[in-house]
DNA sequence: TTCTATTATGCATACGTATGCGGTGCTGTG
DNA sequence: CACAGCACCGCATACGTATGCATAATAGAA
């Protein structure tokens, strides 16, 4: 074992106090020049590395945001790990990473709590409201990342949420596929209580209302790719009366029922059945699939998040709900059955 | 700013010494249950939970470990944090993440060492010797998951590390092609100097040698989507003499390759072209694709890297280099042109 | 009951850093 | 030359917990 290299070795080594050595190491502190660079010196030849512990222990600042995901096989998920982590090492904050399944989360949440992390970013689970309540006492802000608090936590103590738009998304979807001329058009539903699915289903349903339609079909995918191959079976495996589109809760769902459709049931996509999707993954616009689907728009979601983590931080500022915008991207997926009335379509 | 509640004050509550309160938290500590009990009402009362960072400071020990990933855009890496993650918690672990490009991993790790955690897994990532030696002196173990050692480093302070028998994959490659009759061997490679590739690519090589073949073309992906699809085009865009089965470095190479050859160039697969993978991820399986491919045993990885990491940590055990066997998956993207020698076959 | 072995408990200190406060020396101005 | 002002530095302490050591309480044995 080691003996650990610290401030007061260094401060030794440079002939300087252990305050100095801590000065040298904080920006816009009361050190001259001569004795930074004495003290950086001394640090480079020992090897020394302040302790970011300890410094926690003092300051109250773990400079760490705990960050919780259940599912990772959905690429929507690593890609904004991925990006979140980017962004958030970019203001000086480390990610403290939880994979919890969806029902242990309150457990996931008292190991945070220990770690003194100065934020939680909780993406696909949901908070009960007695942890929110913990987190608040910790001082430790939370942000939903797509999800929305439910009311009743929602009452006691706000927490923040970043959200696409998902009942736009749903609308979208439903004019896209009405404009498209058809007919019987089905839902494949993803966690059927989880808020990003009742936005979808709402705004899907809704617009159809508007247009004069209405879900021929439904079947629930539980965001899972089984769930959905199973979903997809259950609608299209009837003899009579197939749906002529599908509207899916999420992209990898809707490549799972895209495969089940062609390889198992001998359907062609999108000259038998037009598919939608919703995330917008790399997949999606893989050339086996050529997918239309709702973008979510991670970039911006992510900023969005970390310019919230951020007010809430530093300007303790009160919690916010964002919705940030979804875009419809077309592909090979969906046809015009008919020709479509005027509206608004981006090609990728 | 709410005051934090620490084992002094429930030491009050429960008219105990702050000890007693430690005790209570410690397992197997000298305490009656008639204090741990009082102790534990009062923390209940109080919400109070053992700061972890201030136990870190006296016990040295963080139970964090540190994981560097450089691509979660493969859907091999979030799988293996995902259960890395899972795996890592059942033993009172906790994951700091941290995404690096390639090329800056000496920064990330500067950053690493400050939290002192009791061990570094880097996956996708070379680590530089002067780190490797920076690390060993603070205490800190590290664990290359699927990247071999540099010698230069290995001399110095050997590192660990847990790959799958890349070489032995290779070699799977090589006689699958060739048993299928394919004349015209192509190989795609993923980032020419990665250990996983040059291991790839050695046993590909000296196994066709062996049966008296040969790499007939060869460009580079880098691991990356965009890379292989140029890498496609420059083997098979070509009017003449195009391969006729193509070893693709990593599946998500595989995938791209496939889509380039169906739907830019005409070609079938596995009628014109045959293509064997490496990873087996499950986008390997999707219908539209159903890639024959050399699977590394995701969950044996990360059980071994976690069994490596505790008897590191543990037993301070001497550091390690562990291989595991891959696998053939034999699906629908190869076929034999010939009737085939017998060999083994593994269908999945 | 008395003495010993054992278990529980409290006291004090250490972990490595940040920071308020008082002190030293320097610069500049009248 | 004197004094104010200022930049810089060291001292001491605090953050919240774990743990060695001494002591008190308890159990066990004779």
């Amino acid at each position: 074992m080691k003996e650990n290299i610290t401030s007061q070795h260094v401060a030794r080594l440079a002939q300087v106090s252990q305050s100095a050595v801590s000065r040298a190491y904080t920006p816009g502190a009361s050190v001259s020049s001569r004795t930074r660079a004495r003290v950086m010196d001394a640090a480079r030849q020992l090897g020394y590395r302040p302790n970011a512990i300890a410094r926690t222990l003092i300051t109250k600042r773990s400079r760490m945001i705990a960050v919780v995901m259940s599912q990772l096989d959905n690429q929507f998920y690593p890609l904004v790990l991925e990006k979140l982590s980017q962004r958030l090492r970019s203001d000086g904050y480390h990610v403290l990473l939880f994979i919890s399944a969806r029902d242990e989360s309150d457990g996931v949440l008292a190991e945070i709590l220990q770690y003194q992390v100065d934020g939680i970013v909780m993406a696909s689970t949901v908070l009960s409201s007695a942890l929110a309540r913990d987190c608040a006492r910790a001082g430790s802000p939370v942000v939903l990342f797509n999800r929305m608090t439910k009311r009743a936590a929602n009452e006691d103590h706000p927490a923040s949420a970043v959200t696409s738009d998902n009942e736009a998304g749903g609308r979208m979807a439903a004019r896209h596929l009405h404009a498209g001329g058809h007919q019987r058009i089905a839902y494949i539903a993803g966690l059927e209580e989880s808020s990003t699915n009742l936005d979808r289903e709402r705004g899907f349903r809704d617009e159809l209302a508007r247009l004069g339609s209405r879900i021929h079909a439904r079947a629930v995918g539980n965001y899972s790719f089984e769930g959905a191959q199973a979903a997809a079976r259950q609608l299209f495996g009837v003899a009579a009366d197939k749906p002529d589109a599908v509207f899916v809760g999420s992209d990898q769902m809707a490549l799972a029922v895209m495969d089940v459709l062609r390889t198992e049931l001998g359907l062609r996509v999108p000259q038998d059945v037009s598919v939608v999707g919703f995330d917008n993954v790399p997949q999606a616009d893989w050339g086996a699939y050529q997918l239309t689907t709702i973008e979510q728009p991670i970039t911006q979601m992510v900023e969005t998040t970390a310019n919230l983590l951020h007010a809430l931080l530093h300007d303790n500022a009160p919690p916010r709900t964002i919705t940030v915008p979804c875009r419809l991207v077309v592909r090979q997926s969906t046809r015009a059955i008919r020709p479509t009335d005027s509206f608004e379509v981006i090609t990728s």
